[in-house]
DNA sequence: AGGATCGTTGACAGCGCTACCAGCAGCGAC
DNA sequence: GTCGCTGCTGGTAGCGCTGTCAACGATCCT
């Protein structure tokens, strides 16, 4: 064969093109847009790759074209259950499309995802995924400034940089905190970690709530800085308990919390919802599993990640949305551990209504 | 100024070497190897790479060099949390490092794997990170014609295509029963779902241990290829309960499985531990959080992607370790779910000795 | 002093692919 | 018959960097 081959073994777009008998020009086409080569050669070049086993030299491609195909995903945390079930969305999307997924933690730290940004744009990245609409002005700047689509997730906001696609953390506080209202509750606590600007919005959302209905303490609220766990859901609920009595209800800005309340309620003897009703957020698996189940706030994670990586590609590709925010919503889901016992005389009557609007619990746009 | 700029405006190494009054080749291995320039010009490189802002173009650099820097990492799952921990080792070890992480996700299939496995190695990854030891023949034989470090995680076996780095699923399962043993329990159920490689060695320790104690009945064991979940650990410990009566403890094949049955417990108000003891595996935090605290096998899983990447890094820059498998080891961190009650006498005396050698139940080698 | 060696530097020639532009055939319209 | 158009194809010229090798002066040894 008068094919050459370079040293490495490896085949190249020219012998491809060589058996297919076209010029290495076409050979690369029919791997970039098929529909404009005729039929005749579209098959040779695609039988002669098959048989030559070809792959193409990305390092080459990107190089030549001036981009790559690469998507740059931003997010806080790998471990935090939220964001592994938003990752397995933009990977499951991604998946069988050209691009790759570069993936970096920026640790909650919004000058790390500074740094990051720098990083990532430096290699003209397709296209990119952040979270969260708080940014330091330099990382707006850049992602003003950068040329590929940009997808915002999590949570909206009313000034995307491009797109954005996710939920009202506010709304779905005020939510809960609304079903816990409608339940009867007036005493309701807040226990919150990490303290992320997403579950800070869920915070103001819960006092707006609470001084909507005049119920607003302070006192009420229980919140660190700490990185949220089980265990810890169940010590700042101890803290609550000791600064505070006649507490009914409390509500966790998050389902790991939920459940370290539920175990120190049992651990001290409380009845759930009896004397306490629990309410989470994010509705992971075990939230249904626990005795008593746990309310909480669904949100669509796997979706949140599969839309944007799927939105995303569509708008690297010249497809825009015709809206560029998506609102995803979220759903209370009512479950045992915030039930008032309804086949019983209700034992805490509420003694005023709420005056908060009792609108639907679900939030689906 | 005569410096000629690209259209795109991006800064070349280039322009960096004229600033710098060097050939473009010493500015090029200032960034690779800067010990290898005289102090003058290295720092006359750098401060002209400064004032440009310049920064390599990775793609260039992967096709000139033949190769990339860049780690392929194939895990079975993304939201399981034992491969969170993982990552997030692998993260925190790569970063500072001149290479980057490419993740893909087999989602326990070893075919999906092998698909992955060949277009990774395709674009020669500088290494290769892989969960567990049963490729296909295809796969191996991959690994075995690549020519970059690979490392296999998760577990340790006796033929290593390169480093390997985990533990012993059989020993673990093994001194979790000898736990038990120790505690007297005899009729003890086994719990399992999803049943990837790595679980099944756990049964396969479970068995060992049963019938070496003369205690194996394969009545005691429910299993299903379902992913895990909380929920299904209630719904196969009820399974096994329908099954057989007179359990008097159970093993989990994780943490997930435990948290579910101890939930199911609860429900059909079965004390834990003094009808039915529980064990899980991998420790995530919330088992030391539980009312009671669940007993599980700790698991060094952020150890163990930390290490992988490090290791990995060390042996594509040529520093390979001294010995290629690494045991992370294992502990059972025994709590209140299997602890017999010891203030009190023991409503549930063991009638003979378990034929099983009660070595420490700590194998931290 | 002569030769060998080391540390440092630069010239050259690609790496494998694609952007750009030109060319050519086939077609319908005038 | 000429023109312009469309659809397809190919040639040329890089993309920005690094591997290789050669050259140079300085240092060291005999």
């Amino acid at each position: 064969m008068g094919r050459k081959r370079t040293k490495s073994g490896k085949i190249r777009l020219a012998e491809v093109a060589e058996l297919a008998g076209v010029s290495p020009i076409t050979a690369s086409r029919f791997f970039r847009n098929p529909e404009a080569l005729s039929l005749a050669k579209r098959t040779r070049v695609e039988s002669a790759a098959r048989e030559l086993g070809y792959v193409p030299n990305l390092a080459a491609r990107a190089l030549a074209s001036q981009r790559t195909e690469v998507i740059g995903v931003l997010i806080p945390s790998l471990t935090n259950n939220v964001f592994s079930d938003v990752l397995r969305g933009i990977y499951d999307a991604s998946e069988g499309s050209r691009y790759s997924i570069q993936l970096s933690n920026t640790r909650y730290s919004i000058l790390q995802e500074e740094k990051l940004l720098r990083l990532f744009l430096a290699q003209k990245p397709a296209g990119l995924i952040v979270t969260g609409i708080d940014q330091t002005t330099e990382s707006r700047a850049m992602l003003e400034a950068a040329d590929c689509p940009i997808i915002q997730i999590m949570e909206i906001g009313p000034d995307p940089v491009d797109m954005m696609i996710g939920f009202s953390h506010f709304d779905a506080a005020r939510a809960a905190i609304a079903h816990l209202f409608a339940q009867g509750h007036r005493k309701i606590g807040f226990v919150g970690a990490r303290m992320d600007p997403r579950v800070q919005r869920r915070l103001d959302g819960y006092v707006v709530a609470m001084k909507d209905a005049g119920l607003y303490d302070q006192r009420l609220i229980v919140t660190t800085a700490t990185p949220t766990s089980v265990t810890l859901g169940g010590a700042l609920f101890a803290d609550l308990l000791a600064r505070e009595s006649g507490i009914d209800s409390v509500f966790c800005a998050n389902d790991d919390l939920a459940l370290g309340v539920l175990f120190e309620c049992r651990r001290r003897e409380i009845a759930v919802p009896d004397q306490i009703a629990i309410v989470g957020f994010n509705d992971l698996e075990f939230m249904a599993a626990s005795v008593p189940t746990l309310t909480s706030v669904r949100t669509n994670r796997y979706e949140m990640g599969s839309t944007a990586a799927a939105m995303l590609i569509e708008a690297i590709e010249g497809r825009r949305p015709d809206e560029p925010v998506l609102d995803l919503g979220f759903t209370v889901i009512e479950r045992q551990s915030s039930q008032t016992q309804r086949s019983a005389v209700s034992p805490r009557p509420p003694e005023r209504a709420p005056a908060v609007q009792n609108d639907s619990v679900t939030n689906d746009p």
